[in-house]
RNA sequence: GGGUCGGUACCCAAGCGGCCAAAGGGAGCAGACUGUAAAUCUGCCGGCUCAGCCUUCGUAGGUUCGAAUCCUUCCCGGCCCA
């Protein structure tokens, strides 16, 4: 299918610069587009994976990806969508962050050598050199305080207590030079991005056509959001990261699992990298029985497959199968060992295990003696899939292959403990 | 700088000398239903050696048998005046 049909009925198309011209553009051959990335942490979340795609998409449909890490950009800060200004981070903290996302951003594209090449820039690598005098004659004088001041995000700002710095209200310009600067040398003739970005994004097709003369092409994606309208990939833990060190593969496919059923459909045609053709089976059977979670599941296999690799992916189904599947008795030791890795998982002498209050503070799963009390009343907590009362035993209980204890609280909370 | 109103638990917000670990709402946790969903219902929601005790109502003192509640100091925020 066409690229942009298809982007439009994943309902991946926001805003566009002309459709028709663009058509026309992806008709006439590989084209070069941009998606930037501010390092404003040491990680990209699955905010970000939705732009991430956006450029293996175009990547699979013939085009050249270029993802940027804003080196530069993100010294200044992005006003955008902000009620107060952002604090600076300092230089050290920055190139850590740039260096840690140029690595996840090397994942999801193809990078080998050949016509679709994908190539990761980094905008500090020109905007560095630039000098204030050259800048404000190259880029300053293109553009007029007075289109700067109509922009929704500068407004805002400015009726606000806080005001907009300068260096904020700049931030626009920096990411118009960035585009004129990968249209002039690499040839990229097209920018992506959220929802939010389509004011900065627009600078730079200004800035093209004003100082080159040359009309550019730009997109904007609807920024993802969860049933009740609240910020998509937060958890209660905080945001999911791509990293799997600060969201481990368990968590982050659990984030996707967990996803409402009025979302799933959306998120499918939205994150899947399957043509939508290969879509509809999955969504007609989540339709018809929605207990089942093929969505759920679908969704959730790709996408850590994608971020997390294969290898990750089986291991965190096979300790998914144990903690929700059936009864955990029946669980293989090798299958333990590697739940061991996936979940919250501690080592205890058999001694400790007299103290049950104790034993589930110590995991975590109880934020206090009285938490782990007063869930033991509400008959919150289970071993080995038995209920555990007050006067629950541990040391009585039989351990899974002589040495595990697999604790659980609630439904989705679990510890595995291995007693030596 | 002057005046004034305010700072209560994770958030919002009542309380304005004892019945206050502190109403109500939200968030969160557990249970029921079901499906690792949503909605709904129920319970919980400072801590502990848990029929009791300890520590909390911006901070530090004071009055009182007794203070989140009254007085004073200081810190922070809103508004008004300069």
């Amino acid at each position: 299918m066409d690229l942009l049909a298809d982007l439009d009925r994943r309902g991946l198309i926001h805003d566009s610069t002309d459709r028709a011209a663009l058509a026309a553009r992806l008709d006439g051959g590989p084209i070069g587009v941009y998606v930037g990335f501010d390092p404003t942490a040491d990680s990209l979340h699955v905010g970000h994976l939705v732009g991430q795609l956006y450029l293996r998409r175009f990547q699979l449909a013939g085009h050249r990806p270029f993802p940027l890490a804003g080196g530069a950009t993100g010294m200044v800060g992005d006003p955008s969508g902000r009620s107060d200004e952002r604090n600076l981070l300092d230089l050290e903290t920055l190139r850590h962050n740039v260096s840690r996302i140029e690595a996840q951003l090397q994942r999801i594209l193809d990078f080998s050598p050949g016509r679709y090449q994908a190539r990761l820039v980094n905008n500090a690598d020109w905007t560095e050199p630039l000098s204030l005098l050259n800048f404000l004659r190259d880029v300053g004088k293109f553009v007029t305080i007075n289109q700067m001041l109509a922009k929704d995000s500068v407004r805002s700002r400015l009726d606000s207590e806080s005001g907009l710095s300068f260096t904020e209200f700049s931030y626009s310009l920096l990411q118009a030079n960035d585009f004129r600067h990968l249209y002039e040398h690499e040839g990229v003739e097209m920018q992506a991005g959220g929802s939010d970005q389509w004011g900065n994004i627009v600078a730079g097709v200004d800035l093209i056509r004003r100082s080159l003369g040359k009309a550019a092409h730009a997109m904007t994606h609807p920024l993802v959001t969860k049933a009740d309208g609240a910020k998509f990939g937060k958890s209660a833990d905080g945001a999911v990261w791509l990293d799997p060190d600060k969201t481990s593969p368990y968590q982050f496919r659990q984030f996707w699992m967990q996803v409402d059923d009025v979302m799933v459909g959306r998120y499918l045609q939205m994150f899947s990298l399957r043509p939508l053709d290969a879509l509809t089976g999955v969504l007609d059977e989540q339709t018809g029985a929605p207990g089942k979670r093929v969505a759920q599941r679908a969704l959730a296999d790709e996408l850590t497959e994608l971020v997390h690799g294969a290898e990750a992916l089986a291991a965190v189904r096979a300790a998914t199968d144990v903690l929700f599947g059936g009864d955990p008795m029946l669980a293989t030791e090798a299958t333990l060992a590697a739940v061991a890795r996936e979940v919250p998982a501690s080592k205890l002498q058999s001694a400790a295990l007299v103290d049950l209050v104790g034993v589930l503070v110590g995991t975590g799963l109880a934020s206090s003696n009285s938490d782990a009390r007063r869930t033991l009343q509400q008959k919150g907590f289970r071993a080995n899939g038995v209920v555990l009362t007050e006067d629950s035993q541990l040391t009585g209980l039989p351990r899974l292959h002589g040495r595990f204890l697999l604790l659980r609280k609630g439904k989705t909370n679990h510890h595995l403990v291995e007693i030596s």
